[in-house]
RNA sequence: GGAGACGUCGCAUAGUCUGGUCUAGUGCGCAUCCCUGCUAAGGAUGUGACGGGGCAACCCGUCCGUGGGUUCAAAUCCCACCGUCUCCGCCA
């Protein structure tokens, strides 16, 4: 939810906003319209509220001779209190409706435009050079099969189109991925969380996930709630409608949780392997921090999720995300992408967002300085996600189909180097 | 799933039966000050959130788990829901 104060203060900076975000600038005049009215309504009804309690606690007081004529008067203003706190109450939900479909503002610098226009601001590490070596990459579901790792025939046999197993090293590999972020994440003072994955509406709600791809995401209709995409939604929920002390800086939680996504609209896309699945493992941070210290926390986030794609030796490109392609909460928003030799692609693998006040006012989660309660801002940034497999089964594979384990999960799977094919699993 | 108890401004509690004097009292904690001169005790004052108006001291409204209802008037009466605890049943 944006700042109401500051966009009637403003109006100019929400307009460019929209326009950047590729939205309609009117939208904010629409808001300015409503809130005016809102505030109108509300003023006519305290005035009128204030006089029926001064006339209603007189009637204790009355005279029997006063108190008929009383009654009267008061019985006469009691119906005028109803029908201004209605218009009131009609004013404020057509203000919450317009403010509810609002995206947050973008920061400045954000790159204007969708999805293509972003800016890569570097690259780290360079691509293997297969033709030099002498051998034609095989794709991560073909190595994932000889390694006995993945197995998606199940996988649809199960649950249907996207659902995998992941069996033997495969399933090593990602605890030791998900472990090795866990330690990163406790290295850099988070908190490890392990979440809930179902939420109430109004957590989803909160964190924005409910608008624009809404339809990304799985309810349970019989018990009215969602299975989470992300625990960062379980994570901004906890201290939601709280008032938080962060004059010790900010308060960061790693989330370790199942994640599920519909995966609407993308039929036909990433269709094979893991690459695009309906349920995957995700180690998350996020930040609760003073505003002013968000873009630095943002910097801090991305800055962790390098260091654990240099634990996997990935090579990899740090994206700015244009003000179009960002979700409903992001102010802004970097993406970590890595190299896929079979595709001749970056594929995503990391995400942070900066959310700014946006969460934090739609769920209530403040913090108390000299001068009262405030929104706080929250950030969130991904660690390591099963997705990472892909990436890393591709980069470090060898000739014969085996995978060398990057050095920074060897510890995590007592000290292995290499990942041998090994004989499938079998009926 | 069944039965019961409970939910009050940081914490603990009063108030609910008998609606208006609750403009929610008290204790603890906390903050400032006073006294005292020494890691004590005492005293005074203050002590929330949200919204609106001046936008500074102030004023108004809302908030007693949540949402409805009755009434001129609801912490108080009625209904529904949520949560916590206890007991029973069932499942692991």
């Amino acid at each position: 939810m944006i700042d109401l104060k500051s966009l009637r203060e403003d109006p100019d900076v929400a307009r460019a906003s929209q326009r950047a975000r590729g939205e309609s600038p009117g939208l904010v005049d629409r808001v300015l319209d409503a809130d005016a009215r809102r505030r109108a309504l509300l003023t006519e009804f305290e005035r009128l509220r204030a006089e029926q309690k001064e006339v209603s606690r007189s009637v204790g007081k009355a005279s029997p001779e006063e108190r008929s004529a009383i009654l009267g008067r008061a019985k006469e203003l009691s119906d005028h209190v109803k029908a201004a706190e209605a218009d009131a109450d009609r004013a404020r939900d057509d203000l919450d409706r317009l403010v509810a479909g609002f995206p947050n503002i973008v920061l400045d610098g954000v790159p204007a435009g969708g999805e293509d226009d972003y800016v890569v601001l570097r690259t780290e590490g360079s691509p293997r050079d297969f033709a030099a070596e002498g051998f034609t990459p095989r794709d991560h579901l073909e190595i994932g099969e000889l390694l006995g790792a993945i197995d998606t025939e199940r996988g649809a046999k199960v649950s249907g189109a996207r659902f995998y197993y992941l069996t033997g090293i495969g399933a090593r590999l990602e605890l030791a991925l998900l472990n090795a972020a866990i330690d990163k994440a406790l290295a850099a003072g988070f908190t490890p969380m392990i979440t809930p994955t179902l939420v109430k509406p109004e957590i989803m709600a909160g964190t924005g996930f409910l608008g624009a791809h809404a339809d990304e995401i799985y309810r349970l209709e019989a018990d009215d709630l969602y299975l989470v995409g992300t625990s960062e939604v379980a994570l901004a929920g906890y201290h939601s409608r709280e008032i938080l002390d962060l004059s010790a800086g900010p308060k960061r939680y790693a989330g370790w949780s199942a994640c599920y996504r519909r995966e609407a609209g993308s039929y036909g896309k990433d269709t094979r392997g893991i690459i695009r699945v309906h349920q995957f493992h995700k180690v998350e941070m996020f930040s609760y921090a003073p505003i002013e210290e968000a873009e630095a926390e943002h910097a801090r986030l991305l800055a962790w999720e390098e260091e654990m794609l240099a634990a996997a030796g990935l090579p990899y490109r740090v994206i700015d995300t244009a003000a179009g392609d960002l979700g409903t909460s992001a102010a802004r928003k970097f993406d970590c992408e890595a190299w896929l030799p079979t595709q001749g692609r970056y594929l995503e693998l990391t995400s942070t967002s900066n959310c700014t006040t946006y969460q934090a006012r739609r769920l209530g989660i403040r913090e108390r300085t000299l001068s009262g309660t405030r929104p706080v801002a929250t950030l969130n940034g991904t660690l390591a996600t099963t997705r990472w497999l892909v990436a890393i089964l591709e980069n470090h594979q060898l000739p014969d189909g085996s995978v060398r384990v990057p050095e920074g999960l060897r510890g995590y799977l007592g000290g292995l180097e290499v990942l041998e094919p090994a004989a499938p699993v079998t009926a």
